[in-house]
DNA sequence: GTGTTTGCAAAGTGTTTGCAATTTA
DNA sequence: TAAATTGCAAACACTTTGCAAACAC
C-alpha cells in the first residue's frame, strides 16, 4: 500500500504551528519533512544543514527540534537514554532499531498488533504504545 | 497467577556471575533483588542504599548497575533520553511508563501479545521487543 | 601478596538557558 | 518598533573514568 501524505509545504506547516517561518527554522523543516520519513538527533541535523550551507547553530536546532515536537509536527523516540530522536513521520507506527548502526527503520502502523493491551493503572489513561523492536547484525 | 521466582541468594548471584560479593554489591544487590521486581535509577538507588546506612559512592552505584545489566541480572529499560532505568526482572515482559511520576510498572510478558512481528531488516536479527504503554494521569 | 574494587574528583556527553544582538511582522 | 528568535558561552543533568587507597581471595 502506497501511502500519499497530505503534502504541505513547510512555510504553511510553521505557520500553522504558530511558528514564525524564520530562515533557520525554514531550512530545518524542509530537510526534515521534503524528503520523506527521518529520523535523526540533533547533532545529525546540525550537521546536515552546516553541510549544506545553512548557518544555524546547535542550540537553534535543539530548540528547534523542541518546538517542532511540540507543536506536533514531530514525534519523539525513546531507543537510547543517551541521545533523543526525532521522528519526521507523527503518525501512528513503531520502530526496528538497529543496535549496531543506531539506526530507527519505520515499521507501519498496521504491521503490528498489540493485542490484549491491558488497561492503564488506575487514575490514569493510555497516551500512546511504542512498540521497539531492538535488531543487530546477524 | 502466582508467580515464584526461583528463589537465588543475592551472594550465589554475585558469584555466579563472577561478580566478587563485596559489601557494596551485596547491600546493592539486596535492594534490588530482595523485594520483588523494582525499577531504579542510579540516583534513585544510591539515595535508597545511603538512606538504609550503606555506605557507597554513587560512582559505584553506576558501575555496579552495568556490570549486573552486562551480567545479565538487570535489563535496562528505556523510556527517557535524560536516564537510564533498570529493572530487577529479567523475564519477557512489558511495561506502563506513568508520564506524570515517570514511574515504571511491569506488564506480565503474556498479557501482551505482539502480533504479525515483521521479519526483521535484511542482515539482522531480532533481539528483543519492547512494549511501552505511556500513561498520564486522567 | 596480587589482582580487583572502591571513592573521589575530574572529565565527558548530550541538552538547556541567559542574554545581547539580530531578525521578523 | 515591538516582540520573537538567534548564537554564543556558560550552566546543567546524567554518566564515565583515572588513579590512589582499600579490599577480597
Amino acid at each position: 500500500m502506497i501511502m500519499i501524505r497530505p503534502f504541505r509545504p513547510v512555510l504553511d506547516r510553521l505557520t500553522a504551528a504558530g511558528l514564525r517561518p524564520t530562515r533557520q527554522r525554514l531550512a530545518l523543516a524542509r530537510l526534515l519533512f521534503d524528503s520523506g520519513d527521518r529520523h535523526v538527533t540533533a547533532e545529525q541535523l546540525h550537521q546536515q544543514a552546516v553541510g549544506n550551507g545553512v548557518k544555524v547553530s546547535l542550540a537553534t536546532v535543539y530548540n528547534t527540534l523542541n518546538q517542532f515536537t511540540a507543536s506536533g509536527l514531530l514525534r519523539e523516540v525513546a531507543v537510547d537514554s543517551r541521545r533523543s530522536y526525532f521522528d519526521s513521520n507523527t503518525e501512528l507506527h513503531h520502530h526496528f532499531f538497529n543496535q549496531d548502526t543506531e539506526q530507527l527503520i519505520d515499521i507501519s502502523g498496521d504491521a503490528v498488533a498489540v493485542s490484549h493491551l491491558p488497561s492503564a493503572p488506575d487514575g490514569t489513561v493510555i497516551d500512546g504504545v511504542d512498540v521497539i523492536i531492538r535488531v543487530r547484525a546477524s
